[in-house]
DNA sequence: CGGTCCCTTGATATTCATCAATATCAGTGG
DNA sequence: CCACTGATATTGATGAATATCAAGGGACCG
């Protein structure tokens, strides 16, 4: 981790939020000008994190919560048995770290898929800064609770759907995330493993292989190793929620 | 809603979180008596709501989130097809409505499984107060992050669990949750359907049904109807993770 | 007492995991 | 540049877990 005695200095840099291009998705949206400034004297930007090393473990007590710059991560736990599992997969302007605020300690590991740049936000500043800048304690509250609602969906995903529908929502996700945030929505790298996609869906490795040779026969992708090519959206959302062939007796409801 | 005219003035009534029962569970955790009071100003109690009946609807503006007193609440969202996922099951000092913060209006529905009476919290004045009172602040996200451990834990179930694990692990969870309340943790009454089981955990009812039947003749469990005794709680936890010991005692709590 | 919903049980179908055998890729060092 | 190595991915064959279909029984509620 210290490798490098020549970039210890430049380790953590002051951040500016008010000239990222994240802020309208990440911690800042909402936060006046002069607000963003106490924000940025706060927050620190880490050096970048090369593929495969770790942003934070499970067990580190909870000293920060992180925002992604660039890159991506995924968030997984440690049965005790040793098998994983991954809990998400985030990017740019996602932050990570949330679900330690709870008993102090992450229960998850966030590990960079690709080198990865974040934010450190060290929580009880940033505790005490939301007290003072109702803006941030909005948006705090309001990214905790999209993450709720993110799972909520998830578990319906893992719940209810086919191993189809889940890849396929999957796919969508990613894709609507990446145009989001200015990259392209129909050609992009899957850093992750296909072990990792198949761990996140409940889903066996070789499944997920099968579908992706699936999907690509019957011409909604191209798949190059972990390069993705959307090649018909609509098809791809209707895998990804063709399960309403199912007869809805809306008797009940 | 203003059925009975009589009824309307104890519809709403001034609460005193510092006599409740369920106040180191709930919101107050951590928050100075007189801060407390504070609190107890905003809050009311609602007049009970009977079984079937909603505490809040799907598309619901956010106005308040609530927290439950006694009773049962299931809070499940409705798919476009109509079909229903079940996204949780609640008991009293739980909070209900905070995954609608993001959007600002409540993507679940949450029914009263038995008469279950709620302390309304009016959002915005929660927010407010919570800027003043830091120890609220801190409650608030901490049971935010709460429910992030508790839906990632059941992501891990949906994706990586037998149907067998699954259904061991409510009932461990449940038993858990009643004890941490002062209920029986060997005794206890289901009252959501055997639909609504199977909705949470991604089962057919037929499955749920025939796992209770061989609970039953394992010895693990006499099921009579929505009455469950647990009969031998450590095979109860083995079968919930024939790989994970997870600990019921208060790692937390 | 009749109806309706809910639960249980059995028989069958289907999806997906598992096992096993290559195949491909990314490094590493010759 | 190539051979070697271990990790990762694909593909096929098989089986197990669980959904689905079908039918009957029981509980609850008017």
């Amino acid at each position: 981790m210290d490798d490098s005695r020549n970039v210890i200095d430049i380790a953590s840099v002051k951040v500016a939020c008010q000239s990222c291009g994240l802020r309208q998705l990440c911690l800042p949206a909402g936060v006046s000008p002069q607000d963003m400034e106490r924000l940025d004297d706060i927050i620190r930007r880490l050096r970048p994190i090369s593929r495969g090393g770790h942003v934070f473990r499970a067990g580190d007590p909870l000293s920060s919560i992180y925002a992604i710059r660039s890159g991506w991560v995924k968030t997984y736990a440690l049965a005790e048995d040793g098998n994983e599992q991954v809990t998400g997969f985030h990017l740019a302007g996602e932050l990570v770290g949330l679900d330690a605020i709870a008993s102090g300690e992450h229960p998850c590991s966030a590990k960079a898929l690709d080198t990865t740049s974040v934010c450190e936000i060290p929580f009880e500043r940033l505790e005490d800064l939301s007290c003072e800048v109702p803006g941030l304690q909005r948006q705090l509250l309001r990214i905790m609770s999209q993450e709720l609602t993110t799972d909520e969906e998830l578990l319906m995903l893992l719940g209810k759907r086919s191993a189809e529908e889940r890849l396929a929502a999957l796919l969508l996700s990613i894709s609507g995330r990446l145009k989001q945030r200015g990259y392209s929505a129909h050609e992009f790298r899957l850093p992750m493993s296909r072990n990792d996609i198949g761990n996140y869906l409940g889903l066996a490795v070789e499944t997920v292989s099968r579908l992706f040779t699936r999907f690509q026969q019957q011409g909604l992708l191209s798949v190059e190793n972990k390069l993705v090519t959307v090649e018909n959206l609509d098809a791809l959302k209707f895998a990804a929620g063709s399960c309403s062939n199912r007869d809805a007796p809306s008797a009940r409801a």
